[in-house]
DNA sequence: GTCTGCATGTAACTGGTTACATGATTAT
DNA sequence: ATAATCATGTAACCAGTTACATGCAGAC
């Protein structure tokens, strides 16, 4: 998939302009699919000359006109067979992960700092998906789309709660080989 | 970054060619940043354009010349730059998500299926990284760039079980609304 | 005779980022 | 004054995917 079939989902919930989309992807839907405006106006644009959405244009005074897009039919049914398709690969990227590896070709102490804000990053991240979660009391009792959000809600909380675990295990490790460092010259990568 | 910091650090690690490096990616690299045999050969070139590796042809018989990559003197020094450097912004693009926020608008039981796909999918990763484990029988006493694989597989882990758990989550979540569904035409969504 | 592994790439395309561009309103 | 919010986009570029292309060796 791509941007795309985020901005149908986000339009058949409720209709929208590219510029409250493109906030979304800064906030909820950002959450587990990010994009930035200029893609977002971009993929409205192509969406509506495949004809999956319309608009009205919206005159307002003081701003500029606004352009209100709603799904069309050929959209729903869209993004009806997309959900019906099964997912694609699982694409991996994570440059961290990457950095770490490459960490004894460089300099050990920015690594450390680099895994200390995505630390903070994601322990951010958690504090507000569980702020978010208090809007659903009682999971138990949830059906349909909103048992959905909710589940996917879970999903970020439980990636949040993994990378920050993960983050501390990093620290903790490459704390501890800094104290018991031996004089330099001596390779130790294979001791 | 891209894919180039990726093939900087295994060339580090030792020297290749981009078979070798594509069928890397394919496995233990490719855990955590994958790329395609295509993208790996023409990131080679542009690598080699501008000066950061060096490549030596060797011949072969019944086999085609392969080229055997090499770190030059420039290509160490950006890597230790980039290392130094501080990670770009974490940009999850989970469609399964999606695929999960968007399933009222689709067959639900579909979604029940990837779902599932995916929870098999991470417990075979995760079986096979405890596997690799096992290569590390004493983590405390790891140093340098043992340690720092065995950071990066224990990320892998960590992941891979956070992911198969929401998985489990999710299906239990979406078949229990199933047995308890409503006749349609009953829209529960905000209940 | 078919498939897998080794070994290399080119070409066309799609998806996504970065830089540039405009302009009013409201809050500090 | 300055910054943030609302509201829209274009242009150039870079990264990555998919399809196409070649050819030998060895296993089944």
């Amino acid at each position: 998939m791509s941007i795309e079939h985020a901005i149908l989902t986000s339009l058949a919930e409720r209709p929208g302009t590219g510029y409250e989309l493109s906030r979304q992807f800064d906030r909820s839907i950002g959450h587990f699919w990010s994009a930035t405006h200029q893609q977002t106006y971009k993929t409205l644009k192509k969406l509506h000359d495949q004809g999956l959405v319309e608009f009205q244009t919206v005159p307002q005074d003081g701003r500029p006109d606004k352009k209100v897009y709603t799904l069309s039919e050929a959209g729903r049914r869209e993004l009806r067979d997309w959900v019906g398709r099964p997912a694609g690969a699982w694409r991996l990227r994570d440059e961290l992960s990457v950095k770490i590896r490459a960490a004894s070709f460089g300099d050990v102490e920015a690594v450390i700092a680099t895994v200390k804000a995505r630390r903070e990053l994601f322990a951010d991240y958690l504090a507000a998906y569980e702020g978010y979660a208090d809007e659903f009391p009682d999971p138990a009792s949830l059906h349909g789309s909103k048992l959905h959000r909710y589940l996917v809600l879970r999903g970020g909380i439980t990636l949040a709660d993994a990378m920050v675990a993960w983050c501390d295990e990093v620290i903790a490790g490459l704390e501890s080989d800094r104290v018991s460092e031996q004089p330099p010259g001596h390779d130790r990568s294979d001791e």
